[in-house]
RNA sequence: GAGCCGUUAGCUCAAUCGGUAGAGCAACUGACUCUUAAUCAGUAGGUUGCAGGUUCGAUUCCUGCACGGCUCACCA
């Protein structure tokens, strides 16, 4: 603590003079019956006349955001987890002795406090204080009440400032919350299982991004943290289970940004006898369910952007995409050489594995994705591109896979899944080869999951959606880390 | 990892051309029994992110470092 710090001094003052008073500043006996909310509920339409009628008292808690008093009398305001209600502190009502108390406690203390209701003058709803209880001693000053907290670092470091001062900050993660929570009950509805499989894996897959590494002392073996879950929830329906979802955190050892946090939420979830078309389906299903219950309607506004969730959402082919753009000569889907032409000529380096689909995917994501502002599925993605995809019956250059994008940004992935073992080993090889250079991206070859594999997996389709990706949309939020509590910064010095 | 921008009181922000670092809120003292950015009078609060350099003199100019933001790259 900045012991040297003056305001804390005063604080620390005040807290053993109330010690030397015999009381406790951090009392733990008050029981509290009502939230800011409940009273405004209740009595929020009801006039200073009605309310006269009330004689029941109410036990409120909450920590004090502002004090406005006077010689004999004053007013704070309090916030609980639901809002904030006004308090009336009167000489008269309280007693001497508890208003001498009132007359030290500090913007940041806790009060608990019991008394009727009432409608101000200026008709505010507000609770008379007849009994309270200081019920912790704040040391330390809140950040400033009318400009609030704006300092993003500060925001981020010490996210307790952020939701105490900025009451937006808490309907952003009220409505990931409510946004998990419909998802949950969106699958369970279907008869989805929710399952839990290992964040340490001895070998990562599922996804082509660099891991975490890790090590397990008694074991004597190097762990990575996931980078997705699906090589273990395919394990799952290798055993049975028909119908999966896991909601959970996936951690990649990439670059930090607004779209990016070294740990994010993923779900994914798998659906036997199901292809790629009814994953489609059932996120345009999902994702209005969503929308029309937080947002109210099927239009939100994400970035100044109207962004229309009104079904069917558009749907292109991968390829069709690219065409579609204007940008390109036809012949790049035929001709390699030519798709690394056009990419050259966008300035795109082409260090990665340089497959034919590879570079088309470079090319996509360059020139298509940023445009792709209104719900958009594209599909059939190239199959050098798609390593646990199942390949399209009339055409095995690409996938029945889609993305899903909104705002120009991928927010989902699905397809029907691969369940050739030997077709797998096969792309994971030449996956393998293709990325051999990059050491560090630690790509092995998962024996084990292609066992499994040859146990048989029915045929299945599988979905991964970013949950904050998807939050943010929700939230009209333009960074990542202000839909993630703790977004990871670097240690303070 | 690269480029650009930022860092001044607890918070939000000023500070002319390089010339003694200011305000509002918060805090402290006093007045005030319906305020709501309460009001009024007064007081205190600073190693200007850190380390160097230039200069008679640096918040200001230069270099390096730290942390943050944005953009790019890697990725989702």
């Amino acid at each position: 603590m900045d012991e040297g710090s003056e305001l804390i001094q005063q604080r620390i003052r005040k807290l053993e003079k109330l010690r030397r008073e015999g009381r406790d500043p951090f009392p733990n006996n008050f029981k509290v019956t009502h939230t800011s909310k409940d009273l405004h509920d209740a009595f929020g339409s009801m006039s200073e006349e009605e309310l006269r009628s009330v004689q029941e008292t109410f036990s409120i808690a909450g920590r004090i955001l502002a004090i406005r008093s006077f010689g004999k009398a004053g007013f704070v305001q309090v916030q609980d987890q639901k809002g904030r209600i006004q308090a009336y502190f009167q000489k008269d009502v309280v007693g001497e002795q508890s208003f001498q108390l009132f007359k030290t406690v500090d913007i940041g203390d806790f009060l608990g406090l019991e008394g009727r209701i009432f409608r101000t003058k200026t008709g505010e709803l507000t609770l008379q204080v007849q009994n309270f209880q200081l019920l912790v001693k704040s040391l330390r000053p809140l950040p400033e009440k009318w400009h609030g907290l704006t300092d993003v670092e500060t925001r981020y470091r010490h996210r307790y400032l952020d939701l105490i001062a900025n009451p937006r900050v808490k309907e952003v993660f009220l409505t990931r919350v409510r946004a998990i929570q419909m998802i949950r009950d969106f699958f369970t509805r279907r008869g989805f299982m929710e399952v839990e499989t290992p964040m340490l894996h001895p070998i990562p897959g599922g996804a082509t991004a660099r891991p975490f590494k890790t090590y397990h002392n008694a074991l004597d073996m190097e762990l990575y943290l996931r980078v997705a879950p699906e090589l273990f929830l395919k394990r799952l329906v290798i055993g049975g289970l028909e119908r999966i979802f896991e909601i959970n955190r996936c951690f990649r050892n990439e670059g930090i940004s607004t779209q990016h946090n070294p740990e994010f939420t993923m779900l994914e979830f798998y659906q036997s006898y199901a292809t790629y078309e009814d994953m489609m389906a059932m996120t345009e299903e999902l994702f209005c369910s969503m929308v029309k219950e937080i947002i109210g309607g099927l239009r939100l506004t994400y970035g100044g952007k109207e962004i229309d969730f009104t079904p069917p959402w558009r749907r292109i082919g991968f390829r069709e995409s690219l065409l579609q753009s204007g940008r390109f000569d036809p012949d790049i889907l035929r001709d390699r050489s030519k798709a690394i032409d056009a990419a050259r000529e966008l300035g795109l380096e082409l260090k990665r594995g340089t497959s034919h689909g590879r570079v088309l995917a470079d090319l996509f994501k360059e020139v298509v994705e940023p445009g792709l502002i209104q719900p958009t599925f594209v599909t059939h993605y190239p199959t050098e591109v798609s390593p646990l995809s199942r390949q399209n019956g009339d055409d095995p250059e690409v996938v029945d896979r889609f993305e899903l994008f909104i705002a120009g940004r991928e927010i989902a992935n699905g397809f029907s899944e691969l369940n050739d073992p030997i077709e797998q080993r096969e792309r994971f090889l030449k996956q393998l080869s293709e990325r051999g250079e990059e050491a560090d991206l630690v790509l092995r070859l998962d024996e084990d999951f292609l066992r499994a594999l040859e146990f048989g997996m029915p045929p299945t389709a599988g979905e991964g959606i970013g949950i904050d990706r998807w939050v943010m949309l929700l939230t009209d939020s333009p960074s990542i880390r202000d839909v993630i509590f703790f977004p990871l910064l670097r240690m303070e010095k």
